[in-house]
DNA sequence: GACCCGTGGGG
DNA sequence: TCCCCAAGGGT
């Protein structure tokens, strides 16, 4: 019993399905008739496998489909990838969110390069050893791209095997065993993508449609009505909200001042507006001016003067998975004396220091968080309007 | 096993 | 507005 799959239900319901054999064939056929038609289907090469599967981590489909197109455009093999810096790497992945998954995907394809002579590795042992590539991933492309007989259980395949043997919370490695023996034999990375396949599109988290599912009449949850709650769901425990101050300081030419944060962690290698975090309730500690200067003095920007703030930016807020943020931009603008301005605009210490004057067109080279992305296209927008009301002014003088 | 790591769409 | 969640991995 313990190997054959759920044929017996309690020692009550025969199921038909169950019988991995018909199971396979009933899904199979299903998927053949209605599978997708995706751009990393067009064929299995190797990379494009890779690069498509790590794009979906944690990811949908729709939202990935663009930005896949785009870098297949751009890094169209390994060697590709392999040559570019980590920032234009970043800059392709702006906007799709867990960017270590950018970074690793590059540093893989570093080491591919250096250490494999250029080749992936051929089996889901080996992939795994790359960094950005888990259980999932290993078995999703060795399934795939090389033909192994391995499963891959992602969110869709726990929520359909969950559903398909009535299982409320099943381990991770109930679940490996469950999806190990269903693998088809034949068409293992066919029988992978046909089961997650059916998680996003029929046997979805609520409201799953059952009358269209091919396997239907051998699902243990259906026969007993609890497809809903299969498998249980845990309540996300409520996230704090962090408030930050940001600084976005604009030099006399019009370039905003600008940091990368550090290469790992959080939004790791990215840019932004320097920032300061408020307390807990989002009170500011000391006055703004203070903390522009001391933060400039920290990011070692040398300026002949004093900053003067001009205006307040509308408030920004993000929802990340862990903390909401609430950013609260101020713009100041540098204004110079007679003297200063034969010293050219403000200079910054040394070329390697992650700090920069941006002007808005090198803005869009740079990889920025969305937050920072729309504090940036506000503080345009203002200085854009000043500009033009200082020529209204100016032209109705003369 | 718990926690960290983004973002956008849908109910 | 809020909550849910999506082809997970690293530490």
């Amino acid at each position: 019993m313990a190997n054959d799959a759920g044929a017996v239900y309690l020692g009550r319901r025969m199921t038909t399905t169950a019988d991995p054999r018909r199971l396979r064939k009933l899904l199979l056929e299903h998927y053949d008739a209605h599978r997708r038609d995706l751009p990393w289907r067009k064929n299995q090469e190797p990379y494009r496998v890779w690069v498509s599967e790590i794009m979906l981590q944690q990811t949908r489909v729709e939202t990935a489909i663009p930005y896949y197109n785009r870098w297949m455009e751009r890094f169209p093999t390994v060697e590709a990838l392999a040559d570019v810096d980590e920032e234009s790497v970043l800059k392709a992945w702006e906007g799709l969110g867990y960017y270590s998954r950018a970074r690793n995907l590059h540093r893989s394809a570093r080491l591919v390069r250096e250490r494999l002579g250029g080749v992936l590795p051929e089996d889901s042992q080996s992939l795994k050893k790359l960094p950005g590539i888990g259980e999932y991933s290993a078995g999703a492309i060795a399934s795939i791209a090389y033909g192994e007989v391995v499963p891959a259980v992602d969110g869709n395949v726990r929520r359909v095997l969950s559903r398909l043997f009535d299982l409320e919370d099943p381990t991770a490695s109930t679940l490996r065993d469950r999806a190990g023996e269903l693998v088809d034999p034949d068409r293992p990375g066919d029988w992978n993508q046909a089961l997650m396949e059916l998680g996003a599109t029929v046997c979805t988290p609520r409201a799953p449609r059952c009358t269209e599912c091919p396997v239907s009449e051998g699902c243990c949850a259906r026969a007993e009505g609890t497809q809903e709650s299969r498998p249980i769901l845990k309540r996300r425990p409520k996230v704090p909200t962090v408030f930050y101050d940001v600084l976005v300081v604009a030099n006399p030419v019009g370039e905003l001042l600008m940091v990368r944060r550090p290469p790992d962690g959080l939004l790791g290698g990215l840019w932004e507006f320097p920032s300061v975090e408020r307390d807990g309730e989002g009170r500011s500690g000391r006055s703004l001016d203070d903390q522009c200067r001391k933060r400039l003095e920290e990011l070692a920007v040398r300026l002949p003067a004093h900053p003067v703030r001009s205006s307040v930016l509308p408030e920004v807020r993000h929802a990340f998975t862990h903390f909401k943020a609430v950013y609260s931009p101020t713009l100041f603008d540098y204004t110079q004396s007679r003297d200063e301005e034969a010293m050219g605009p403000p200079q910054i210490e040394s070329r390697d220091h992650p700090v920069r004057w941006v002007a808005p067109y090198q803005a869009e080279q740079l990889p920025l968080p969305v937050s920072q992305r729309r504090i940036f296209e506000l503080a345009r927008a203002v200085r854009v309007e000043r500009a033009q009301i200082r020529t209204l002014c100016s032209d109705g003088l003369a």
